[in-house]
DNA sequence: GAACGTTATATCCAATGAAGCATAACGAGC
DNA sequence: GCTCGTTATGCTTCATTGGATATAACGTTC
């Protein structure tokens, strides 16, 4: 039983960011276009699109700068502000990890020691 | 712009534990009852008990022992296990807002300096 | 100037998640 | 023994999400 973990960052209002739209944007990185980066993850151009959309409008600036026609038909690039997100993100992710880790090696221990064996049937009362 | 950590636990087969799930114990915890604590949440007690159930199946084990009929009709109450998984979390989610609190720090601070300033247009080509 | 692949957007539809409602069993308290 | 609140479960909507598809605009490349 492995344990990992899995990190979001809550912005004020209403937003989130996690591992699904940070891999997003690593992938357009990588390919220079959001419709390659949807065809790698198996996401529709749509959704594809909407998250980077959302990621703008929960930033208030863009994280990719997009352009019709040209080349290859187009393509989009992460801005400064978009790869330092990822940049922070995946640090961010690191540090959590290595602090958490002893902690979920304990948790593993926790899950193991008791196998279905203590489960004390409830006597005194709880608050009602 | 407030940027808060937002931890969940994967487990290997399929699995995950956040937030909601651990505020769902400790509300069964403190009330003594599955409804009880899906009314404080405002969550049906249909989803709480789903709630509860998945997770004794995730940990192979259950986190509430319950007992229908009785005193106020019945009741639930954590496992041993139950208890541990919650302070483990919190603990995990402790060590980790502290690891990460710097760079989200850093973050906001790179979120408020290029507020909408450089998004230079792309010129040269991407990885096609 | 025609072709191509991409961005950007709208529309329709399927899958999923969750709420709500209904019901049975249960057991201490009155 | 009747009531009451809870567990446990099924079933029936309802809303949200995401996929699929269609289309227009666009600009390099041929």
């Amino acid at each position: 039983m492995m344990a990992r973990l899995s990190i979001r960052i809550d912005l004020d209002p209403q937003g989130r960011i996690g591992p699904g739209k940070i891999d997003l944007l690593e992938w357009i990185g990588r390919t220079g276009s959001i419709s390659a980066a949807g065809r790698a993850m198996k996401m529709s151009y749509r959704r594809a699109w909407e998250l980077v959309d959302s990621m703008g409008q929960v930033f208030g600036q863009p994280v990719v700068v997009s352009q019709t026609g040209g080349r290859h038909g187009g393509g989009a690039r992460l801005t400064p502000f978009g790869e330092q997100l990822i940049a922070r993100y995946r640090m961010i992710e690191r540090v959590a990890a290595q602090a958490a880790a002893p902690h979920l090696d304990a948790l593993q221990d926790e899950m193991r020691a008791r196998d279905a064996a203590d489960t004390a049937p409830l006597g005194a009362d709880a608050t009602p």
